[in-house]
DNA sequence: GCACCTACCTAACGTTTGTTAGGTTCGCGG
DNA sequence: CCGCGAACCTAACAAACGTTAGGTAGGTGC
């Protein structure tokens, strides 16, 4: 039921998705949907929290598999692969949070804020190691520039199409460290 | 009228937005907008097409101040400050249709994707001159990364804040030129 | 066998939505 | 002064929304 929830946010944002299309999807009838939660409000803060909480996951996945052992701009593009890969492989939870959550109402969107700040630290923290020489000031900009080209991806990123998820987490890691011209060198992507 | 209507478009997306509400940010009655409009889809499908209009007309205008006699990176960096003014400076039309085009029903979207394509094709024209060598099948992906990261902006830049338009165009130029460490090397942005 | 809980349904409620039909006001051209 | 069209209003319409009260089927524990 929150699966369905999250894939209907994905494709139709949070006021056009229907508490009556949500129980249609999985075969109830939509008053069944309070028996379980309290609200329309309070399923989808449930959606929205978890979406948080698989990207969460798969970067603490990434930092306990590899402890200081691999290069910096490996382990950037681990997290990079981490973050797509919560994107794209782990349900539509993580989706359904990046495309709709500016669709909620301020009210949701102000109880899910603190976990999204949680997120936001821990890349900070990763880039401020990966990037020691980079202006403090400049690291929160340079992170926003990153997750704008990470979180748009799902606009237009084909998973069956010609290019990889690793191949798309390699490229957006070369570009973000060295620039464009960098993305010709890099090794082949499939 | 179009401005109330995008300016809530923005804040609440494509179905919160009421035509009542709309009516009465202006004054008026939900009734009264049919004299100018044939349905709720019409009014919208206007709105999302002054703001890739406004995005064209300011990309052509650098395009027409500036023939050939600047910097390739200087040109690419006007273009970039032209999107972002576009975004912030002339209204809501660019910003709602960066935020809330994909709240839209899918009719009104495939309605208007030619005019996106459009942009499209001039921005990929762009970048194959200030980027001669570079690959042309990463073209498009180098496209994206650099939209991923410009419009994403809506959704933490303040006007107001430290960082001026120029500045961020200014950085954003250059973090995709040259990569994250060349954000430290960049001329005062205020 | 009885009580109880979980999971669901039915049927309706009040509200809000986009939309429409018919009427009013006002200003301009002839 | 008359007519006409543009801009707006009133009042209602059917449909759809989130939500609720009360009821039912099936399983579990005692």
């Amino acid at each position: 039921m929150l699966d369905a929830a999250a894939e209907r946010l994905v494709a139709q944002g949070y006021t056009a998705t229907t508490l009556r299309e949500i129980a249609a999807d999985i075969g109830i009838k939509a008053g069944s949907i309070y028996h379980h939660f309290e609200s329309k409000e309070d399923l989808f803060i449930e959606v929205f929290s978890r979406g948080i909480e698989v990207m969460v996951d798969a970067f603490v996945d990434v930092d306990t598999a590899m402890n200081g052992c691999d290069g910096e701009s490996d382990r950037l593009e681990a997290h990079v692969r981490a973050h797509l890969g919560a994107l794209f492989e782990h349900g539509s939870f993580t989706a359904a949070h990046v495309t709709a959550f500016f669709t909620a109402p301020e009210e949701l969107r102000s109880a899910i804020v603190p976990l999204r700040d949680d997120y936001e630290h821990r890349w900070n923290a990763l880039l401020a190691d990966v990037l020691p020489e980079l202006d403090s000031a400049r690291l929160p900009i340079a992170r926003l520039f990153l997750f704008g080209a990470m979180n748009t991806t799902i606009e237009w990123f084909d998973l069956s199409g010609d290019l990889s998820l690793d191949g798309l987490a390699n490229l957006i890691t070369v570009q973000f460290l060295e620039g464009v011209d960098a993305l010709n060198l890099q090794r082949s992507t499939r």
